[in-house]
DNA sequence: CCATTTCTGGACCAGAAGGTCCATAACTTC
DNA sequence: GAAGTTATGGACCTTCTGGTCCAGAAATGG
């Protein structure tokens, strides 16, 4: 068995670079171009390594995911109860309304949903694989702060977690539409409220 | 003053029709045949009357806040009380789960906000208005359900009016990410608690 | 019926889109 | 060092992008 060459570039951070990308720029608006130059390398390489744009964008939604995922467990470890994670999981987001309007990427799966979920079946799978997983952590962070008394038994914690996503849309939404800090975390306190 | 030719074509008509084409499509998304097309017009008549593609998708969403806020309006002369508008609000976003996936449209305003807002200064400035205009409106309402002794006096009705965008804007995200009424519906239970 | 004004169809454009192909380079194994 | 395998650069392709231009059509007032 022979290996053949080997790759000029590093897979893992190509795939990353392109995540980047598609998350700064959304889908449509990401070109071949931008993705080859953010990945260093060239076309033909792109076409064998990738498949296509769609194909390396349900690869780069899946990482998102993934490290998504992996921060907020981090997150969660960090934080002394699941109550106080949900507020800095939600501060972080309003955090994001001090950047400059340019900068202000939100975050890729909510991004996604919004700009191609409906125009594609397989994106849109990956992004309800994502919001699901999103929504199986919140829920034990909810169903441990409902333990630890810090948040109402009145509502499941499956609705409680589906809210707590949602409201998470909503503040990138509100932060790309260009509102400052303070107004932002104003809505996250009301936001908490609703924990009990 | 002579007139010349009269227009072949109806300007409000094709303003909504293009209009549509945006909610649905997304801006990148859109591309001029598509609009012309729905617009029932030429290529030339289309650059006459509107200058291009970023103007009149400008126009058009002007044009969507207006009807928005009219909508809205005519909500909460239709409902019972101001805390029974909000209520209603939200419901009608969660009953857009009801639809197939591809009609999940939400709200080019939101759409755009996600969208666009990042990359165009003067696409910013429209959507920026857009939701300064919804938060007057829904001011408005809230002050009126706080003398209603509906909603909480404890938070400041502008909060409540931003965390009122706020989720909207998530359930609309939530919607489009696939989710069942069901579980908007939850969603949407959660976030009256906040109102107190 | 002519001058003027305005609108319209379609030809035309340069550039960019995503994607394919192939000759060659760079390895490993024997 | 030859054979086998894989990766690379770059030429090439088709289609479509948003946009311009102009000759002529359709109305007006005089």
């Amino acid at each position: 068995m022979s290996m053949g060459r080997p790759l000029a570039y590093d897979p893992e951070k190509a795939l990353d670079a392109a995540m980047q990308v598609f998350w700064s720029r959304g889908y449509e608006a990401t070109t071949l171009q931008d993705l080859l130059q953010a990945m260093g390398l060239s076309k033909s390489s792109f076409y064998q390594a990738f498949g296509g744009k769609k194909e390396l964008f349900l690869r780069c939604i899946a990482r998102y995911r993934e490290k998504i995922g992996q921060g907020l467990i981090e997150l969660l470890g960090n934080s002394g109860s699941a109550r106080e994670f949900i507020e800095r999981m939600l501060l972080n987001s309003a955090a994001e309304a001090r950047r400059p309007n340019e900068a202000r990427r939100g975050c890729l799966l909510m991004n996604t949903a919004t700009e191609c979920a409906q125009k594609d079946g397989d994106i849109a799978g990956e992004v309800s694989s994502g919001f699901d997983g999103l929504h199986a952590l919140l829920c034990r962070a909810v169903r441990r702060g409902q333990e630890e008394g810090a948040i109402t038994r009145e509502v499941e914690a499956e609705a409680l977690a589906g809210y707590l996503i949602s409201s998470l849309g909503g503040i990138k939404t509100v932060v790309k539409s260009g509102a400052d800090e303070q107004r932002v975390r104003d809505i996250v306190a009301v936001t908490l409220r609703a924990l009990g």
